[in-house]
DNA sequence: TCTGGGGTCCTAGGACCC
DNA sequence: TCTGGGGTCCTAGGACCC
């Protein structure tokens, strides 16, 4: 048995926790620079605010409706997050954590679904205030399944591939089955397959041969067949990227060679942080030349000939791509840099042959100093040089909350009369 | 005028090996 | 005129997730 732990409107669910007046009010939480919604309390999905939509699209239903609109405070939600999770495990013994706001259990089969729904609800809103919803099903795609259906209902769902639940399954449109996104939702459509029953009852042998092996364990996970088990340990990152849209597009060689670098220290700083080292680095921007509308994109990748998780290095080399490949003339958008090419730190790694990284010897040490600096007195506190200064490119974010849970500074204050 | 950020997995095709 | 068979590794791009 598998069971789904999904927060209900996770950011905005966040936000309440410390601001009860906002109790039955409409809320969104929007994204960087405040651009559009990624969050939605009940109140203002049923005002019809679809996820994703650009707030400058929806400003007139704000005005009409007083929709308090958030900026996003991940710092906030990702604490919450932890919290959640810390009580899951204190709960059950095999949690594989999915995302921010989800979890997987896997349980006896012959457990009470309805009372340890219960349970795992109860306690996760009295230690942390987020309300939850729980699905449970024999593959982990029907106790997603289930979980979607919990939201509605307001309590804990199950579902199997069994004929009591033929009913809700021809309810269900393919569109809703974890997995199934725009593209199949589209392809499987015009083979007449529209409900989660059509595809529970597809030949797996004929989706695997028109689709592939990801569509065709979507079809057995339906059927009541376990293909994707549970994940206990947190693998090892194979990527890690940092990636930013400007409120202002910039034309500038030396801005943006100063972004890249301050995004190549937080890059090191999280590397040093999961003990990984990376082979390989990646620029990526998007931008319009000057008087055309149209977006281009451009990504350039360097090898390293030693891995690496030292700041000066990783900055160099970022710098070193835009140096090569700037364009002048061009409105730059959006910068990412991306690490791939993960490898644990202290496993043998790839040397160079001619090695000239000598004299690099010992800036692990400044690294060190650093990373314990910036962990006691904020990120930021201390930086390279090369790091931008100008705040000219910091995103917008007009109302976003305190770090009420990870900064004694903001600590909410209650006063007994 | 304004449309996020951070990930994973799979596949096809090319280059290469004996 | 005729040109094998069986592999591995890497990469870019697509699709999907929250």
């Amino acid at each position: 048995m598998f069971a789904l732990v999904d927060c209900n409107n996770f950011f905005v669910s966040c936000e309440k926790v410390f601001r009860p007046d906002l109790e039955e009010r409409p809320i969104v939480v929007l994204s960087n620079n405040d651009s559009c919604v990624i969050a939605r309390s009940n109140e203002a999905k049923l005002l019809g605010i679809p996820m994703g939509a650009p707030l400058f699209e929806i400003r007139h239903l704000i005005k009409a409706y007083n929709i308090e609109t958030l900026s996003c405070n991940f710092e906030l939600y990702s604490d919450i997050s932890r919290r959640i999770m810390n009580v899951l495990q204190s709960l059950q013994k095999n949690v594989e954590i999915y995302s921010i706001d989800e979890a997987f259990l896997e349980l006896d089969a012959t457990i009470n679904w309805a009372e340890e729904g219960d349970k795992i609800h109860h306690q996760i809103l009295k230690y942390t205030g987020i309300p939850t919803s729980i699905g449970f099903g024999p593959t982990k795609t029907l106790a997603k399944l289930a979980t979607s259906h919990a939201k509605t209902l307001g309590s804990s769902y199950y579902i199997d591939h069994t004929p009591p639940y033929h009913k809700f399954l021809k309810a269900t449109s393919i569109s809703k089955i974890w997995g199934v996104g725009a593209k199949l939702t589209k392809s499987f459509k015009q083979h007449g397959i529209c409900n989660a029953y059509d595809l529970m009852t597809a030949d797996p042998s004929w989706v695997r041969r028109n689709y592939n092996i990801v569509a065709e364990r979507i079809v057995r996970e339906l059927n009541g067949f376990s293909c994707l088990p549970l994940t206990l340990v947190q693998e090892q990152k194979k990527s890690l990227q940092l990636t930013r849209s400007f409120p202002h597009p910039i034309r500038d060689k030396e801005n943006l060679k100063q972004i890249a670098a301050r995004f190549g220290m937080r890059l090191g700083f999280k590397l040093r942080e999961l003990s990984q080292k990376t082979s390989a680095l990646t620029v990526y921007t998007q931008h319009s030349f000057s008087g055309d509308q149209s977006l281009f994109f451009q990504q350039h990748t360097v090898v390293l000939a030693d891995s690496t998780n030292t700041t000066s290095v990783i900055i160099q080399q970022v710098q070193e791509i835009i140096e090569n490949f700037f364009s002048p003339n061009t409105d730059y958008q959006k910068i990412g840099i991306i690490a791939t090419d993960l490898r644990e730190e202290n496993l043998p790694h790839k040397h160079a042959l001619f090695d000239s990284s000598k004299a690099l010897s010992n800036k692990p040490n400044v690294d060190k100093v650093m990373d314990e600096i910036n962990k006691r007195f904020g990120l930021g506190t201390i930086h390279p040089l090369s790091c931008a200064q100008s705040t000219e490119w910091v995103n917008k974010s007009h109302n976003k909350s305190p770090a009420y849970t990870t900064n004694w500074t903001n600590l909410v204050q209650v006063k007994a009369q």
